[in-house]
DNA sequence: TAATAATTGACTAAATTACTGGGTTATTAT
DNA sequence: ATAATAACCCAGTAATTTAGTCAATTATTA
């Protein structure tokens, strides 16, 4: 996988998004992209852009016409920071050497093989946060800090993955 | 940090390093570049703006001349793959926000920390595979496969160059 | 009917990636 | 000495990605 602005971008968006729709649950309306422009400054267009995927991959559901914006789609612990860096930064894509006679050589298939496994566990990793977790810790850094005043302390997120992994597991 | 082709092209050069430069250890000589870029098809100029970065970072060091070459320059269990990429894929600068003032806006700041905090985790997580251990996970799937067999169970994602191939290629 | 807000698409500047090619320096072998 | 080697350095470049602008369309609501 990629791990890039891209993927942060699309991190904060869905966190505004998560934040914002329920501050009144009774009648939570739809929270539009101008909304989340504003207020993580990022350009509208470019969360169009963002959020066309992020629906194509049915993390967040639309309602058009005035009133409407977007809401996400599932539980929030149903949407990990994994499914939603996916969404917008696909993976790379593979291969000339994927199942073609070239790939003999054997520099190439150690390689293939050692990237795939480390990347499959930066996966995992992510897959064990969850947009609840994020919208949790978000909360309760609001409550811990002062209104207004610089943290001083860079507040440290406590999300555990469900696996840690050793080293050699992430090779083999 | 970056997670992109350009880091796993460096771990690629450096695991192809440290299983060549040890091949007799008595008379070990160092490992070319050129011959680097043979064995992993990444072409020689590259190569080099790579390991300008790593010997920069202290992690390989350099022999000119008829002879010469790349060593690793530590240890091999002394070296991360953090450690690889990092030396080559600088970090992005996390901030639009890092030190000015405009920050006092509470949106940004909130994605902020929570950016660093994910960084550091997977950072945490890859500081945690040495080149020690690719090494030794090479060496232990060489032993279990036949010749020229692939590992099997682990699907082929590739990243190759992205250089298209000339006609005379294509039909080779 | 007018305003809203998603949706689509084409297009662009800037940055990054991956690569090419030229040269220079230090070292070794002849 | 001379020639070959291979690191080193720099300038440039095509392809791709990033981040954005602009314009138009569609569905919905007031």
């Amino acid at each position: 996988m990629r791990l890039t602005t891209k993927g942060r971008f699309a991190v904060t968006a869905m966190l505004d998004l998560a934040l914002n729709e329920v501050k009144d649950s009774a009648n939570s309306r739809p929270v539009t992209l101008a909304g989340i422009s504003e207020r993580q400054a990022i350009s509208l267009s470019y969360l169009e852009q963002l959020f066309s995927r992020l629906r194509r991959q049915g993390l967040v559901t639309s309602v058009r016409g005035p009133g409407g914006g977007y809401r996400v789609a599932k539980a929030h612990s149903e949407i990990s920071v994994s499914n939603i860096i996916t969404a917008v930064d696909e993976l790379i894509d593979a291969t000339q050497c994927g199942g073609k006679e070239d790939c003999h050589d054997e520099g190439r298939c150690m390689t293939h093989d050692l990237w795939v496994s480390l990347n499959n566990k930066i996966l995992d990793y992510l897959s064990g946060v969850s947009l609840a977790e994020l919208v949790e810790n978000k909360r309760q850094s609001d409550a811990g800090n002062g209104a207004g005043k610089s943290a001083g302390k860079i507040s440290e997120i406590n999300f555990t993955p469900r696996k840690t992994c050793t080293a050699e597991e992430a090779i083999a």
